[in-house]
DNA sequence: GCGTGTCTTGCAAACCATTGCAAGTATCAA
DNA sequence: TTGATACTTGCAATGGTTTGCAAGACACGC
């Protein structure tokens, strides 16, 4: 059902070499000729196949994007943001979702890897060595992860922890949550040092670590229990949806927002807006994350030599009305 | 980098036949080189390639699906639907966002079509004519759209429209508004005919069409300041992201909600649960479309001679706090 | 010992597109 | 008219895998 560059060639009159010709290396063929081919490969509404395409010059003009949860919508923007970037160089993308499970991200992968010339691998969760050996396969870019040697797209996550707890010191608050997201996660343990790590700027705070809870609105609520077991004033989730479930189970518990405990998300999507109250969160530029990562991973595979270096991208943080003052003492 | 059948051949000192047959036809070989052959391939890590193999067996063991817009939640379950249900029956699938872009629509389709065995197109804006020529490529399932002759999973829009309509009269609402969807969307075309039918079911209701929105948040704001100015009491939205905006505008414009204005969603998105007030919407079985369409999809590749008929699913009002009397007489 | 049959294995063609090489044609100058 | 040159085009190999066919090995029966 499918044109093949055999059926333009017989409807054109010519061999399967001038059409492929015709098409990739115009100025090889007589003017009349391109022409011809021109006419019976838009006839047949022909596309070369990339899968064969791929076979003799390793470039198939796929890239894959492998990422943990499309139902995440800070995951859905990266994949916008990759999508946009991908298609303006004339490249298709190809996404699949591990579901929060590290043992899909190898599967996936393998699979992926000879039908794409490169990967984006966001937010993995797989142990270093298992990376590094995705990455021996096919051109890697990390988003989300950093491992020495291997190309990344990162954001200030500390700088992102250090400005949600000034803010949520400057209000006033002493006691301060943190309910983390997955412990595979490489911006789990950097939002988590630098939690811990925060007490040297902000004297008399207070830290509780709240434990791991998945990364999802589950996790959030889970959470928003412990919060209130603990007796924090405040508490800064891992992301953005786990503070939306966070909210939601506070509310339930009958405690006024923000003027019972404030909530800080991470991530900046864009339903934090239009919440009631509406999320403070640490913004990241998630569109351009994923641009970002894809134009690195085609700069790599247009220039195989170069190393490129880490990047990282900057955070900042919106306040908005999940976030006041603490109660007064008891 | 990647390992081929050769390398695992030579590894094992057999022939590349042997490779293969060994690994999907074991009883076709003896068991003393089949596990000489599974050793070497273990070692090596070799997977077949998919694109290779589609080449001659016309299977790749992927499907795609593509999708107007991957930032709406609606899709992003739908995604997780298709996956879970394909990954159960060992395929991959590819993803490709349109961007709501028709013409992007066939562009993908043609990309995608040698490289998969089928596609899913999730409310595909294209005309008819233009979905058959896609439909001739490879076995393709449409969700959200029906079209004469081609399989397709759909949802019983008619229904959905007709529950949200008499509830909102039943709650004494008597002028309400459409806020519609694209133009192009089959689903758009089913939920206003339902909309405009309502008037038989239900005495004394008199009907407001809003006009064609963006189906984002966006366009729910847009419409908001429509339906107050039409004077309605309450709004039917084309999908909860606008049902979303709308309720937003509508709270920036110092309404009481649902006080002053109820306002009724479609799609049964999650986060339509978290907002506040919560959202009446019109819930569909996200996950079991997506589901219901891959495993279609994968029967009829299974069996290509079935013509499996067109199967609609139910839906259901979930009244939430967006939907209330409306206000008294002025 | 020879013929028959069953297993097991390799060869080679096939899928689709690309590309080095060589053959063919046309052009032009001498 | 002949030779050299520049274009244009087709042949054939290539990539990774599958598969029909045939050849080889082996056992068995007579």
């Amino acid at each position: 059902m499918v044109a093949t560059a055999r059926d333009v060639a017989v409807l054109a009159g010519v061999s399967v070499s001038t059409v492929s010709r015709a098409l990739s290396r115009p100025d090889m063929v007589a003017p009349a000729t391109r022409q011809a081919v021109a006419k019976a490969a838009a006839q047949l509404d022909y596309r070369p196949n990339p899968a064969a395409r791929g076979l003799i010059t390793g470039r198939t003009g796929n890239i894959g994007l492998i990422l943990p949860d499309i139902e995440n919508p800070f995951f859905a923007s990266v994949i916008k943001g990759v999508q946009a970037q991908a298609r303006h160089r004339d490249y298709a993308a190809f996404i699949a979702d591990t579901d929060e499970d590290a043992s899909m991200e190898a599967e996936l992968v393998h699979h992926f890897a000879p039908q794409v010339d490169g990967l984006i691998l966001c937010s993995p969760r797989s142990p270093d060595p298992a990376i590094r050996d995705m990455a021996a396969l096919r051109p890697v870019i990390l988003l989300n992860r950093s491992i020495e040697g291997l190309p990344s797209i990162t954001i200030d996550n500390a700088d992102g922890v250090r400005q949600a707890l000034s803010h949520l010191w400057a209000l006033g608050h002493r006691r301060i949550g943190y309910a983390g997201g997955p412990a595979a996660s490489y911006s789990e343990l950097a939002r988590r040092e630098a939690f811990q790590a925060a007490h040297e700027a902000l004297p008399g705070l207070d830290r509780v670590d709240l434990g791991h809870f998945p990364p999802f609105h589950s996790g959030g609520l889970a959470a928003g229990d412990l919060a209130l077991a603990a007796g924090v004033t405040a508490v800064l989730a891992y992301n953005d949806l786990m503070a939306v479930g966070l909210l939601e189970r506070l509310r339930s518990r009958g405690l006024d927002l923000p003027g019972q405990m404030s909530v800080v998300g991470f991530d900046g999507i864009p339903i934090g807006a239009m919440l009631s109250p509406t999320l403070t969160t640490v913004q990241a530029p998630i569109l351009a994350l994923g641009r970002a990562a894809a134009g690195l991973l085609l700069t790599v595979l247009d220039q195989p030599q170069t190393a490129p270096s880490p990047h990282q991208l900057p955070v900042e943080l919106m306040v908005r009305g999940s976030t006041g003052e603490p109660p007064r003492r008891l």
